[in-house]
DNA sequence: TGTCGGGTAAACATCG
DNA sequence: TCGATGTTTACCCGAC
């Protein structure tokens, strides 16, 4: 892979400690890092990531939609946004996987990933709910998307190790004195260095679906098909035009919530996804907020269980024998196969209003009237979560414009 | 051919 | 004392 700007071992140089603690607080002005990183979110972005998911009016996944969305459309400094759930959505979009790897599907679960160990850990820290983990939560998460380093010689967590203590990239981050949270230190992704490793990660080949192991999140988690929610989204257009009641989008989003752990979890890709949308904005924007905190975002909303600090918790909650479809892919749901738990089990853990509000009509429940306003008050809120999508979208859409004006300007400027 | 990034191994220190 | 963690050094390999 090519080299990566500013990864030369320096850190000798530098005093340990101390000084990375200073500058890591001066970024995130901090006492103890996950409540410093939060403080550093803007407070709309703020989620209780237990109630994250349970919460009808918490628009993390509007962002997160939106941010898919336009995800489609246009990647950081023009390059073309690919990623392995292109590979996995199916034919409407563009598929890389294949001519990046010939013959993915043979690629064998234990091959070598084809990500350095900067990268990997990169990615097992980005993934992390509070942007920095200790090496064991590193090595786990490593382990768990990619297998081959649970057959690999021992000597890879001292590659591990080695990378952490070696590259700028990463800052070490003395734990806060108040948790029992064993020894060793938490790493961060330096946020000066994140431009160099999304860089490095965009030139990375994607890997096979069994080379890039990706276990599914809690049930409650997971994120909308584009396609889908552009449908739905402009669904919602039409009927606001019409000025009729927006499609309650959040309801179609929990029906749809165990649609593509792949699509919400590819976390490789997804991380540089959004980094690269974050980045196209505004290169100046606090990564904090731009990335780190819609990551964190996701990680939040995307599970239950996000509150747990360790991605081994959330992994282990999870066997991963159920990461393994019946056609043989590894943690990757068809819409088709959620679409079909659904129907077998249309209330389950999505919390499906209106049908819900269905079915106990039908069976003429005892306490109908209260059934009934609960639900309509589900689905207040499920209009005002339309409304906001509508909202976002629509910011969205001007932010695009927007840019597209600045680069014709910008062009236009350079060739006078 | 030299440089650089990456991988690996090893030694050593520190800490819980 | 032991194991995990962190640092440093050295060497090799491949890409450019």
């Amino acid at each position: 892979m090519g080299p990566i700007i500013g990864m030369t071992p320096e850190k000798r140089a530098e005093t340990p400690g101390a000084e990375k603690v200073a500058g890591l607080s001066q970024i995130y002005k901090m006492g103890s890092l996950p409540e410093a990183v939060d403080a550093a979110r803007p407070k709309a972005t703020l989620v209780n990531s237990e109630s994250a998911d349970d919460e009808l009016t918490n628009l993390n996944w509007l962002h997160e939609s939106t941010n898919l969305l336009t995800n489609f459309s246009f990647g950081s400094e023009g390059l073309p946004i690919v990623s392995p759930l292109y590979d996995i959505e199916g034919d409407d979009v563009p598929s890389l996987g294949p001519s990046c790897y010939p013959n993915p599907e043979k690629k064998s679960a234990t091959s070598k990933p084809p990500y350095s160990f900067s990268l990997l850990i990169y990615m097992a820290i980005e993934h992390s709910p509070n942007k920095c983990l200790p090496v064991k939560e590193i090595y786990s998460w490593i382990l768990n998307r990619f297998p081959y380093f649970a057959t690999a010689p021992t000597g890879w967590k001292n590659s591990v190790r080695h990378n952490l203590s070696l590259n700028k990239c990463f800052q070490k981050v003395e734990r806060s004195h108040g948790k029992v949270n064993g020894k060793g230190s938490l790493w961060c992704v330096d946020p000066e260095y994140k431009p160099n490793l999304m860089q490095a990660l965009k030139k990375q080949p994607f890997p096979s679906r069994s080379t890039f192991y990706t276990p599914p999140a809690s049930p409650q988690s997971g994120s909308l098909s584009p396609h889908y929610l552009s449908s739905v989204l402009k669904q919602n257009q039409v009927r606001t035009l019409k000025g009729e009641k927006p499609l309650p989008l959040k309801t179609a989003v929990q029906k749809k919530r165990s649609y593509s752990n792949a699509f919400n979890h590819s976390s490789a890709m997804r991380l540089h996804e959004s980094d690269s949308l974050a980045t196209s904005i505004d290169p100046k924007e606090d990564h904090n907020y731009s990335a780190s905190s819609m990551t964190a975002q996701r990680c939040a909303s995307r599970s239950s269980v996000s509150s747990l600090s360790s991605v081994d918790e959330v992994y282990e909650f999870i066997p991963k024998s159920s990461h393994v479809g019946s056609d043989g892919s590894e943690g990757f749901h068809s819409e088709e196969d959620t679409d079909v738990d659904y129907e077998d089990d249309p209330l389950g853990d999505s919390g499906y209003a209106s049908q819900a509000c269905a079915d106990t009509s039908e069976k003429g429940q005892p306490d109908k009237k209260m059934r009934k306003q609960s639900c309509q008050e589900i689905d207040e809120e499920l209009k005002e979560a339309a409304g906001s999508l509508l909202h976002l979208a629509g910011i969205r859409t001007c932010l695009g414009s927007l840019i597209s004006t600045a680069k014709t300007q910008n062009q236009k400027q350079r060739k006078k």
